[in-house]
RNA sequence: GGAGAGAUGGCUGAGCUGGUCGAAGGCGCACGACUGGAAAUCGUGUUCACGGGGAACCGUGACGAGGGUUCGAAUCCCUCUCUCUCCGCCA
């Protein structure tokens, strides 16, 4: 499990790596095409196998060229040995030099617009992933508990967090800005037992071994789990240096294995982090609260399979999460995510939402997602199925387990009392050292 | 941040007065021999990517990364990254 071996080496420099598997462009492009179609995507594979085909060509020429040149050269010692002139030869070779040259820095330039072109395609959705556009295609695949009912009018959770003094939402943008937050007191302690008790969750009960990342991340580890070169306006760039802030304990955690071969398969961790987003594109929306920050807590699980386990595995992480929503007793539903609405990297997603009384609908409080080899190509991390064999690429898997400061914000809404207060979920009672919040 | 040392295959470790070096040796691993079976021992084999081909196979590239010198670079030069040691600074 820990026999990982981390090459220190920029993956995306490598020349041949790329990510939407090349092959199936060449071998199977209708099928590609048709998959990516469902997510939306269009007219890409015809550009990438056009590329493809100049790219072989030329590689054919140069190859050719370079092995004349090979074959003359070894030559060289034996002749002057003898005693002949090499000089001729010499002005021969340096033209066939110049030729390589050329054709090589063609080849660099079609390199480099093929991996940037498979760098930006998104993953091709599985099978059983149902069509459609928007999120309004998601498919509810389970509830669990049923959303109470007041005898009184709740709040929202950012009304009850400021009532009790726990949350403070003004003095963070005075101090920060927008979409942040204090939390406060008995609201700070929630957080951190939250944390904790997710943790000890998923590494006591569960089979994940627990890992404390760094928060910020290379470029490379960005592009190895998908987060660039796409979509860089998402995340945040620490001024004058490569690091990004981590949206995710996913891009540190997957890319612990970057570059490595594992010897023990399946590998899982659980990890807390601090995740910063940049949330372009969705000024607006969920101002309020704790739902849509640009720096919050979460508890993160990530798993490396082989090939054959991910679809099995995904059905254990979505469990493993659904784990903490039960034993903190709030309701939620699971669904699946239609084609359009996947995310970039992912195969297959399962969100559990949580029921948010303030919202009278279900939010997402999870997402669990199957990235089959998607992310194991771009981060280059391989397994061996079998001691000798050839390494192959494992599949990678992750999911929230769960995000903290959305649990806040369930709980606050949920046990809320007509009084204001707000009963601790009973598992929570012996870390909170206190059976409400009031 | 300053000074120095280093980065080679799954691991370890030679090569670094440029040319049969994809790279010695060892370990590990695979197969075979020996054995009732095993250990030990002996023998053989064991990098990856890309391209061509139905295939056997052939070719090209890769010795941290990028660039340069050269007919030819693991070997020489430049830049960058990372690691280690010492110093400085600092939770």
């Amino acid at each position: 499990m820990r026999k990982a071996r981390i090459k220190c080496q920029p993956f995306f420099m490598h020349k041949e790596v790329f990510m939407l598997d090349i092959k199936r462009i060449r071998h199977v492009p209708d099928q590609v095409k048709v998959n990516l179609e469902k997510r939306g995507v269009k007219g890409v594979v015809e550009k990438i196998a056009a590329l493809d085909s100049q790219r072989r060509t030329l590689i054919v020429k140069t190859e050719a060229l370079k092995a004349q040149r090979n074959e003359a050269s070894k030559q060289v010692p034996a002749k002057k040995k003898a005693g002949e002139d090499v000089e001729a030869l010499f002005e021969q070779l340096k033209k066939a030099a110049d030729d390589i040259k050329a054709i090589d820095l063609a080849l660099s330039e079609i390199d480099a617009q093929i991996a940037m072109l498979l760098l930006s395609t998104p993953n091709e959705p599985c099978e059983d992933v149902p069509c459609g556009t928007s999120e309004n295609d998601n498919m509810e695949v389970k509830k669990w508990g049923a959303p109470r009912s007041f005898d009184f009018e709740p709040l929202p959770h950012w009304d009850i967090g400021t009532a009790l003094d726990i949350l403070d939402f003004e003095t963070a943008a005075k101090v920060t800005g927008a979409r942040f937050a204090f939390s406060k007191g008995l609201g700070s302690r929630l957080e951190r037992a939250l944390i904790g008790f997710m943790l000890d969750t998923h590494t006591l009960e569960g089979p994940y071994t627990e890992v404390f990342p760094p928060f910020m991340a290379s470029r490379a580890s960005m592009m190895g789990t998908g987060q660039l070169p796409k979509f860089e306006e998402d995340a945040f760039r620490v001024a004058d240096t490569e690091y990004y802030l981590i949206p995710t304990a996913e891009v540190p955690v997957t890319n612990m294995y970057r570059e490595s071969i594992l010897e023990k398969l399946p590998v899982y961790h659980a990890a807390y982090s601090a995740c910063f987003r940049a949330e372009a594109g969705s000024a607006g929306r969920d101002t309020r609260g704790l739902i849509r920050l640009h720096q919050f807590n979460k508890v993160e699980l990530v798993k490396f399979v082989r090939p054959g386990e991910s679809d099995n595995e995904l059905s254990k992480l979505v469990a493993d999460a659904e784990k903490v929503l039960q034993k903190l007793e709030l309701p939620y539903r699971v669904v699946q995510l239609c084609t359009g609405d996947l995310g970039f990297a992912s195969a297959k997603t399962y969100d559990i939402e949580v029921w948010m009384p303030s919202y009278n609908r279900y939010v997402e409080i999870s997402s669990c997602s199957n990235f089959l080899d998607f992310q194991a190509r771009r981060a280059n991390i391989k397994y061996r199925s079998a001691p000798g064999a050839k390494p192959e690429f494992v599949h990678t898997l992750n999911g929230s387990g769960l995000a903290v400061g959305r649990t806040v914000a369930a709980i606050l809404e949920n046990f809320q009392r007509k009084d204001g207060g707000v009963d601790v979920p009973k598992v929570l009672r012996d870390a909170m050292k206190t059976d409400v919040i009031s």
